[in-house]
DNA sequence: TAGCAACAGTTGTTATAGCAACTATTTTGC
DNA sequence: GCAAAATAGTTGCTATAACAACTGTTGCTA
């Protein structure tokens, strides 16, 4: 590993794409009046995948910081995409479940992801993928 | 290209990879009590090694919006490692460059930035490294 | 079983991200 | 020349990110 390589901006590359993707799909959802933000997004896609979850269980799944999700989960509450339930059992957790109309805004917005996903890879091989999908995985391991 | 690798959550990884990356150096930071976040650090190399540039500038280079160097700008010149200087010709102009305590910032952070860059790439060859660079490069280009 | 640690989630604060609207200049087009 | 357009930067607003401190609940253990 030369010196040189290491000190290429690899952190602002990562940046930058992931800007670039984020923009995209903002503008996209917004062209198309969806009313929903990219990470609220990843939250319903969660939710369809996972049913029924707790805050924990959605911060790992996404990456995302727990208070982080509190605040997201707020808001799709309040635009009633997303609703509460206690646990009987135990009365610290908050199950968290996609409501009719969140169900709804995931079938309605899912294709245009789908297409949107396609857009970022359409030069590209699953061979390249792999590999991304390796490196960035060893990055991630690596890192303390 | 198939469907279920298009499916995949990239994006998710990209994001996932940059918090990790970001929060370490974060921490390191403030182990080490340099009293700069992540991204102002990004501006003081940038500084450093463009010498004078204006708002508009540094945004490209850092691939922010320029309202977030804007505010970013200000908590750097109130920390004094930034000054701002008027264009004498273009009044709407504003060059800002490091100032000495800015310089001083930049060599004492650098070696440990130096290091944490290695870090995440430590099992990594110099040939990963060129394709990462490749594979993100084309989806920055093949994204709208 | 009393006390305390651990756990689940919320709230306060600061920073970054991005859009819209704004001021203040400079340039352009007629 | 002068109005309109373009440019440089700031400010207001909302959202995400992360840390610290907080409430309330459950589990552990001396």
């Amino acid at each position: 590993m030369t010196d040189t390589f290491v000190s290429n901006p690899s952190f602002f590359k990562l940046d930058a794409t992931l800007k670039k993707l984020r923009n995209y799909w903002q503008k996209e959802f917004d062209a198309k009046q969806k009313d929903i933000t990219v990470d609220q997004w990843l939250l319903i896609e969660n939710l369809y995948k996972h049913k029924k979850t707790t805050h924990n269980e959605l911060a790992r799944n996404t990456s995302k910081d727990i208070t982080t999700i509190s605040r997201i989960i707020e808001l799709l509450v309040k635009k009633g995409l997303v609703k509460r339930e206690a646990d009987s059992l135990d009365r610290r957790k908050v199950y968290l479940q996609l409501t009719p109309e969140g169900v709804d805004k995931y079938k309605d917005v899912k294709p245009m992801v789908h297409e949107m996903r396609k857009v970022g890879w359409k030069t590209l091989s699953e061979k390249d993928y792999n590999e991304l999908t390796r490196i960035l995985d060893t990055i991630y391991a690596n890192v303390p």
